[in-house]
DNA sequence: CCCACAGATGTAACTAGTTACATTCGGAGG
DNA sequence: CCTCCGAATGTAACTAGTTACATCTGTGGG
């Protein structure tokens, strides 16, 4: 059950291994031997072990992500962008979930780390700003997406969106369709999230409108998102409108909504982040992140690894369909 | 710029490479010098380097996974499923997609074969059944996904739903909710669709009604949906419902139904493959799989790798709502 | 016909680890 | 105080490749 290695392949055609090497890699070989070589590697089915390949050039060719969560569209799509730019460069894309776990986050970059990345891509917390600083400076590139990074260092870069503005669009939207008591859904207490929330406060203290606290409520699970709809509903009277900064929580709040008996936009505003491909069909209105193609732009700053810490930010798209009623 | 190696850590605590191996991997060091080495490694920041221990331990840790698109909901739950048990076990997932092109395929599936993958699940066609089957021999397990394998050898397992099964209770849920005019949407020439159109055909005959030739349709990339739908309500005539085989479809089929003014269920009654999350919102009839168990299992497999051929095969549930009209 | 030189090939050192085997160490017993 | 024995540690071979350098081969020019 051994596989052939290059030894065998040598033995085979009655050269050495430097000949076989040479002959895969691209070295001067003559004619007929390159063919005596390719031809035993053909018979004996060789197949190049790609990762001592890697030892020998101190990195493997594969790009890391390290993501919350593949069932967000947002995430979704991003790795795809990923993908398609690794695809195109030969690397192969080493993935792992953290389901929000810090403790996850923190052991799946490290082993990334252990894998030698090429470069990796990961949408984590502060919790493993430490660890992306050192492999930054040791020669991985890491991008930090959704999240700008706070202390910019060589090879440490972010792909993220400009989330206040996005926070600003979505109140000037909002007042646009004649909404005046807008309730907010959050998960958790990512920055990104509480840059659109304060973006919102502006957009709306622009048009003089307040956000008070209590139209501000948290789920950071689906399993929350009715409860923290019903407190809104409870504690923050006359609301007309509800915006849910998270794509992944779009199908709870809507069915929390639909659920209540609301109907959209009669009686209730609904506006949500990601654009999602039903979206359309159900006429909901979006705040899209062009997330593909950030997810390119991440990949492409793994390959390129500019020299200087690259910021992008990326402008969100406001795609108004039917969901906040209409635009005046 | 260079790396830490585990000599770096063996000078720095004053022992040998083979000490400091050992304190990592739990052989009979005296507590001292463990002590020693740790502190060594933390100071330095070593991180050791999971590609050296692979090629000595013949192979890597990470499953292999090539499947043809994330976007699809069943893919996508298959991926989580895998990731969940790869993760529990301490395997990362090492990931690409076909969208479909044979060539890639047969690169990426080669690519995974020369990463030494601890095992691979592929959801390809036919055109890497050559090497798959090598592959296993070889004692990388391989998981054939949605389709079942045609000549079982050790080492070479499947896991796949009971197609013509999910055939034929799309054909009993349509008879029984009155539908007498069936039109059918595929994509391509998947056994796994050939197997659930054979199933309808069945289905059908049982309840004494035919699938003419006129009555399919395939559309292998979603512009080419609406076409199919268009050629469908012209020469299939009377046509009072549509059933789309592929869950990569459904949005589109959706829209071209909607799109021509057809009322669901009122004017055409529609049905499609793979439960997502907007399905019980839109009402939508789904054929589900248990996509994310199927995905668990084929890790599963992997990771176990049983002495002979394993050929699972999981039961198509279907999850009646709205979109055929009411049940009698 | 021999030499020089370039191109082809082989040898051996190197990558970063693991591990079989040999050696050294330390404490208990004689 | 010196064996003796087992545990702790070191040495060196091994994994599967790449590559610098040495050697060999062949051919054209003198």
């Amino acid at each position: 059950m051994k596989r052939t290695t290059i030894g065998d392949v040598a033995a085979a055609a009655g050269v050495s291994v430097a000949t076989v090497s040479r002959v895969l890699n691209g070295g001067a070989v003559r004619e007929a031997t390159a063919t005596r070589v390719w031809d035993a590697a053909a018979r004996l089915d060789y197949t190049p072990n790609a990762l001592t390949r890697s030892i020998f050039a101190g990195r493997a060719s594969t790009i890391g992500v390290v993501i919350d969560d593949l069932r967000s569209p947002f995430y979704l799509d991003l790795m795809r962008g990923i993908d398609e730019v690794a695809d195109a460069n030969g690397s192969l894309v080493m993935f792992a979930n953290t389901f929000h776990r810090a403790g996850r986050e923190v052991a799946h970059v490290r082993t990334m780390d252990e894998q030698r990345v090429r470069g990796l891509v990961v949408t984590t917390g502060e919790s493993t700003d430490d660890r992306t600083r050192r492999m930054a400076a040791g020669g991985t590139p890491c991008v930090i997406v959704a999240r700008s990074v706070p202390d910019p260092s060589p090879g440490l870069h972010s792909v993220a969106l400009d989330n206040v503005a996005a926070g600003r669009l979505i109140a000037r939207h909002l007042v646009s369709c004649g909404r005046r008591s807008v309730g907010v859904i959050t998960s958790g207490t990512r920055p990104s999230q509480l840059d659109r929330t304060e973006g919102l406060r502006q957009g709306l203290a622009d048009a003089g409108l307040r956000l008070p606290e209590a139209a501000v409520a948290s789920a950071d699970v689906d399993e929350h998102v009715n409860d923290a709809v019903g407190a809104l509903v409870e504690r923050h009277t006359g609301m007309d409108s509800i915006v849910c900064l998270t794509g992944r929580r779009t199908v709870a709040v809507h069915s929390a909504l639909t659920g209540r008996g609301l109907a959209i936009p009669d009686d209730i505003g609904f506006l949500t982040m990601d654009d999602f491909s039903w979206a359309p069909a159900l006429g909901i209105t979006v705040m899209a992140q062009p997330s593909y193609r950030m997810g390119q732009q991440a990949a492409e700053l793994v390959i390129d690894n500019p020299g200087e810490s690259a910021q992008l930010t990326f402008e969100p798209m406001l795609l108004a369909r039917t969901s906040c009623g209409e635009n005046g």
